[in-house]
DNA sequence: TAACCTTGACATGACCCGTATCAGACTTTA
DNA sequence: TAAAGTCTGATACGGGTCATGTCAAGGTTA
């Protein structure tokens, strides 16, 4: 169970990609279930149980802790105090993972790739604000934003 | 010799930083001389043989060769074959070095991260071409890329 | 109440990375 | 030309990283 072995990471390529998940709010409760048929990029809706999350991406629960107690990944939490993982969460677990196992960064690489992507994100938000009045401007940097992102050719759903 | 103890990795914040080195044309020869007191940013101009290169950073040869190895570093050759380290060289080396012992990342993430710097300097001048007509739009473009640099707040000189 | 969760600590096995060393060949320098 | 230095390639080591596993003592949920 839950044996996830680390794939060798010897013919890495230098990939990145695609825009980065973003925190949801704290929601409610109520994990709806939907089994893990060997974790083939699961249909994700609703909110999650640690349990459950561990199964619907099939790691151990004890990973998705650490991930958690190092900032990478900040899930809600009931009002008995039990992590909550939306489908957000899963996504970014699952980008970190793709940076961890696919491109073989250790975790403080991970940890500065997210915030790069997030830096990135937020800088494209601040120049497009600027850019109101231009659109034609604001369009070349959209699209030159854009091809950054798909430059780190991150994978589209992981 | 050539120790140069990991530092602990604990404290990390997330940071980045400053414009990517970019790779110099192989020049002739004639390594300048300049001893390393102790690695104290030395002024570096001219071109270096390996060992010299290593006395400069305090670091062992066959580091330099790995990071070579790994694409890392394309430092420039004699005819002979002997690697030759321009002031761009070193100064790559310093930002791996940073990158490494003070953020914690791994070789692979090294490998990331210089890709990115790269990817966002490439985009920031195709922007500013793109732009070339609308100087207002050119310049917010130049701020906030600029912003974005300095948010990775990677050591001015390292 | 039983099942499941929480935090915190500690252990393990596989891998990573800088460093060290060896061998045999070539280059540079004095 | 001889000595010093570099080249490639392989192999090895110590300490660190990371996913996983386990234990204990307690709280929550159904």
């Amino acid at each position: 169970m839950y044996q996830r072995p680390r794939t060798k990471v010897e013919d890495r390529t230098s990939v990145l990609g695609q825009t980065p998940p973003t925190r949801p709010k704290d929601t409610g409760l109520s994990p709806a279930q939907s089994t893990a048929g060997d974790e083939a990029v699961i249909e994700v809706q609703g909110v999650y149980i640690i349990s459950v999350a561990a199964r619907i991406l099939d790691m151990h629960p004890q990973t998705l802790r650490k991930y958690e107690r190092l900032g990478l990944i900040n899930p809600g939490r009931t009002i008995g105090m039990l992590r909550l993982y939306s489908a957000e969460d899963i996504k970014k677990v699952r980008l970190i993972r793709y940076l961890s196992d696919e491109l073989g960064l250790n975790l403080a690489g991970v940890e500065f790739a997210l915030a790069a992507f997030d830096n990135m994100s937020a800088i494209k938000q601040r120049i497009s604000g600027r850019l109101e009045g231009i659109p034609a401007a604001q369009k070349v940097v959209q699209e030159e934003m854009d091809l950054l992102f798909e430059s780190l050719n991150l994978p589209v759903d992981r």
